[in-house]
DNA sequence: GACATAAACTGAATTCGTCTCAGTTTGCTT
DNA sequence: AAGCAAACTGAGACGAATTCAGTTTATGTC
């Protein structure tokens, strides 16, 4: 689970791929994309700018892989939270919880994700660039549809009183994903507790039935 | 309340700042702020690139000011809305209600804020920058200390049954302004649809007594 | 009606970071 | 030890923001 994982297929040994991605999240995540140099990131892992357009075709184009990794951990994360729920209360509470797993590198990560969600709004210039943009976005779109589908279950079965459940999917990611902005490890609260208050704060969301019996 | 106004104090009637403004959130809100061009601003405008220069001094001054003036906008708003309300969950009703009075072109100035929040989490080089920079943190400040006082006060009537009062305050603006990442002017909902759903939804965020009697 | 003045503006040149080019080095395989 | 692909490099091209060194325009003043 750690973030520069499962990249390329056939990696190979001497591949500085993972550092860069590594570097390029800390500096990307403390000092904000647009401000860090990309001859930086080449000073950090030791090797010369021109290196860099070996691994990636352009600081965009790492960003956007950046993203990638971070929206397939997720729904990675999301499956295997809720693949195993009982009911959708627990279901729900699950899925809160896999959003919070994360070392504070991921922090970062999860934070550049949500500042440069508008980049996958328009299409790219490059091939790859775009090809990871379009990754993006499904990857978008599969995880709104997970929580569709939470949602539309915990209707079903009469535990959560909402009326549309795509729209209720999106409530929940943004209150889950809003986090990121304040968030800091060291900060006033714990990823613990940050979870338990947020999974309190999602049922009530959903007029989760069990919520109001535990009042 | 529209877009450009309260600019500065002494405005000569042949600035072109409130068109460069109002231009800027057209190009900065439909194309994203990177993508586009400040020489397509000043074609827009019809004046020579180096002009715009005599108004800002650099593109991101241009951008952190419509910034400032959404959260200015946007406290404004807040005060009138909330400002008559007899009791706390009217007031939090209000409070989301204001948060979606938008003509179209508001509309892309909140995508824009929230699109570059981030922005304001470091320092600016340059003197103008920092100053717009630092008066858009206060601003935020203060949005997030009266959201947290309504919260406060609905949780001291004991019409609002959750603890932490900032942090549900935090939660609330999660949840309204998330919106803005996906609304669209003409698309599937209205902007008095969605006042409403998310006004329902805020009530039941903060567990409003209200809201348990009502359905 | 010429004159001062400040705002509004301009074309040419500069800067700086990203990226391309034209190769060279490294280490593994056969 | 030759072949080969991955990994890498220094020198420069490129493009967009910005600076420079002024010029024009409106407005009020004598």
């Amino acid at each position: 689970m750690s973030t520069a994982d499962n990249a390329q297929r056939t990696e190979s040994p001497r591949s500085k791929r993972a550092v860069i991605i590594s570097t390029a999240i800390d500096r990307f995540g403390e000092e904000g994309f647009e401000h860090t140099k990309w001859a930086t990131i080449a000073d950090d892992v030791g090797i010369g700018q021109t290196a860099l357009y070996h691994y990636f075709e352009s600081k965009v184009h790492c960003l956007l892989t950046i993203m990638r990794l971070e929206l397939s951990n997720s729904v990675e994360r999301f499956q295997a939270a809720t693949a195993s729920a009982p009911d959708s209360a627990a279901a729900l509470t699950a899925a809160v919880a896999s959003a919070y797993e994360a070392s504070p590198r991921d922090a970062l990560q999860r934070r550049i994700l949500q500042n440069h969600m508008d980049l996958l709004a328009t299409p790219r210039p490059s091939k790859k660039e775009e090809e990871e943009r379009l990754l993006c976005r499904s990857l978008v779109q599969e995880i709104e549809h997970n929580w569709t589908g939470l949602v539309q279950k915990g209707i079903d079965e009469g535990v959560f009183r909402v009326d549309d459940a795509l729209l209720t999917a999106r409530m929940l990611l943004a209150l889950v994903v809003g986090v990121w902005r304040w968030y800091r490890p060291g900060g006033e609260m714990t990823l613990e507790q940050i979870t338990d208050v947020m999974a309190d704060a999602a049922a009530r969301l959903v007029d989760s039935a069990d919520v109001r019996v535990a009042s």
